[in-house]
DNA sequence: TAACCGTGGAC
DNA sequence: TGTCCAAGGTT
């Protein structure tokens, strides 16, 4: 390159970047460490619903680390990979504890913190605080794969190994900041997944992929194997305009979250109501629904159940009834959302016929 | 080390 | 429509 990698990118960056994300506003490391949490896995257009709503409701670390994991949990719902929220709460509260409310700007206390590993450290101590730092996400591993023509799947630790010092040795010695927003929407925008616009890109002359015409090659795909298939009942209890919520276990999938008590597919529902201290007379069926995790596949029949007598004890711990419409705002895994908004509208239906 | 951990966009 | 994967980290 008769040019410096970084300075041509940090040159194309101001030109060509994005300046405008909600994030890009702000030096507050409490903002920019939310942003890079909630952009784990998640694209920017999805987030960024989410990021507003979640900064207006706890717009510091003292807020956060104040708020109950339940409200943190129903700031979350819908977003995924819920052990990021309860990380982020844990971290805020370690914040408050430790560091007297002051994020730290050491990058080895950022990297310290729960939910942050090397990467979003590296990319909060850039944009916070202008440290040298290298990052690696999923744009700058296709865009160096692609530079350099890495062979390999990058999740396999030998390759890791490789773009990880090729991120440090590309690094700027100045506008760090500017360099790895470039480095992101280099990769976001022009050196995409599919259909890459190589035409406009400032590296093209560089690129092994581009000359090898590979860009569709590199980098390797991850080796997959069959999704398995799970199969369970969900229970929708209905009582006075109420629906029956159980929490689930602190970890495992949807862990923290307010689901539908389950049985399996096999037994009868109303004998597991029953075993729920609940008589129920079974209502008409809902369609089944298939939710796809990303290391499994889940079969969901909806099960709804009229009760006739609430038990005695209301609400014990871990079980909950809501207004439907209040459940609506609740710490609900996307699918039950699905389901109670599908109840809601029934039941309005049935209301105005 | 590899499995686990969600959801939605894009094709 | 099914498959891939996105501003990854934890166990």
């Amino acid at each position: 390159m008769d040019k410096p990698f970084a300075s041509r990118l940090i040159a194309w960056q101001r030109r060509y970047g994005r300046h405008d994300l909600p994030w890009q506003q702000s030096r507050d490391p409490y903002a920019i460490w939310l942003s890079e949490i909630m952009l784990q896995q998640t694209q920017v257009e999805t987030v960024i619903p989410y990021y507003r709503r979640f900064l207006d409701r706890l717009p510091d670390i003292a807020a956060l680390a104040a708020a109950s994991e339940d409200a943190v949990l129903a700031l979350w719902s819908g977003l995924g990979y819920y052990s990021r929220a309860r990380h982020l709460h844990r971290a805020a509260k370690i914040i408050v504890q430790d560091f007297g409310g002051v994020f730290p700007r050491e990058f080895d206390r950022i990297m310290c913190l729960p939910g942050i590993g090397r990467s979003t450290a590296a990319a909060i101590a850039a944009f916070a605080f202008g440290e040298r730092r290298a990052i690696l996400d999923g744009n700058v591993k296709r865009v160096v794969c692609r530079l350099f023509g890495v062979e390999g799947w990058p999740g396999e630790k030998a390759v890791e190994g490789r773009l990880w010092t090729l991120a440090e040795d590309l690094l700027p010695e100045r506008e760090i900041d500017v360099y790895t927003q470039g480095l992101m929407d280099l990769g976001a925008t022009l050196c995409r997944r599919s259909r890459p616009d190589c035409a406009a890109c400032p590296f093209s002359d560089d690129c092994v992929a581009k000359r090898e015409g590979r860009q569709g090659e590199l980098p390797a795909a991850r080796p997959r194997r069959a999704l398995p298939e799970r199969h369970t009942a969900m229970l929708l209890c209905l009582h006075a305009g109420e629906i029956l919520l159980e929490k689930r276990p602190p970890s495992g999938i949807w862990g923290g979250l307010w689901s539908l008590p389950e049985c399996p597919v096999e037994a009868d529902p109303a004998a597991c109501a029953h075993s729920l201290g609940l008589q129920v007379r079974p209502l008409s069926p809902l369609p089944r629904l298939t939710h796809t995790f990303s290391h499994f596949r889940l079969h969901i029949r909806p099960q709804p159940l009229q009760v006739a007598r609430r038990p005695a004890r209301m609400n014990e711990p871990g079980r909950l009834w809501l207004p439907l419409a209040e459940a609506r705002e609740a710490a609900l895994p996307t699918p039950v959302r699905k389901l109670i908004e599908q109840l809601e509208t029934a039941g309005d239906a049935s209301q105005t016929s």
